[in-house]
DNA sequence: GGTGAAATATGTAATTG
DNA sequence: CAATTACATATTTCACC
């Protein structure tokens, strides 16, 4: 990875949309050559996808929280890969510390939050902390 | 918000760089009337952006945190516009419970994150979960 | 990695239902 | 008023240097 290929991954995550052609320019190589580098991170992981973000209060998600759950050992959360399908799980994280994992969830009502918290409950024990606002919802990363 | 304008934000939210002739056939629309329906989205802020999302590991930064922050009040965090533009900041949340707000970070080495941790500290009581894996990094909104 | 030509996609404007 | 069609422009993708 050099520091064209580093260009190119700020470029993309800036603005996933933008064309080989746009990015030639910004890079100052051919379309072809930008096309090849790209497919080549896509291939070797480092791209992982291209995502529209969407602002969840706008999409009727206005409630959004961090909870953290402390499973009971034998029926962690992590072992049952149905959670993971859950159209309220926006991330879902392994995490050391007090807690087994922290999910990011957003819902569009209180009264879907506790139900949410019900069936979290079945694996641990969950403590929730509700995002009042997201100065940083997202940031490109910096590679190294 | 109707069923097309749906099923647009899922296809973008899976595959941000789809052309507007791809996403017109298969929301089965003319690629004008799709790009008209996208560009409106995009006005209305129910879009925020398009990125390409990259692999912590494989970009070089192997160490993901979780951090919480009891904030000092009147040196609280979230008043320092700064923070928001530190790299190793992927996520800033302001949320409600113990901590004042939860960053999520990436660094190439535990001496950064030490390091990090240091600098997080002129703020407040840091606390962190390390990121053992992210069986859900993301996922893509389900609008109501 | 660059160049050039063919295939494909995009943007605009006029037109239709 | 939103969607379609038609056409000019821009982009992607090959083959080849």
């Amino acid at each position: 990875m050099d520091a064209v290929d580093r260009r190119l991954l700020a470029e993309l995550q800036a603005d996933a949309r933008l064309s080989y052609n746009e990015l030639s320019r910004r890079v100052s190589l051919s379309a072809p050559a930008v096309a090849e580098r790209v497919r080549r991170l896509e291939a070797d992981g480092v791209i992982s996808g291209y995502h529209a973000h969407v602002d969840p209060t706008r999409a009727g998600l206005p409630i959004t929280a961090l909870v953290q759950i402390q499973c009971y050992g034998p029926r962690c959360l992590l072992r049952d890969p149905e959670v993971a399908t859950w159209p309220e799980v926006l991330q879902l994280h392994r995490v050391t510390g007090g807690a087994c994992c922290v999910l990011l969830v957003a819902v569009p009502t209180m009264a879907e939050f506790e139900a949410l918290c019900d069936r979290l409950g079945a694996y641990g024990q969950p403590s929730s902390s509700m995002i009042l606002s997201s100065p940083v919802p997202w940031r490109p990363l910096a590679p190294r």
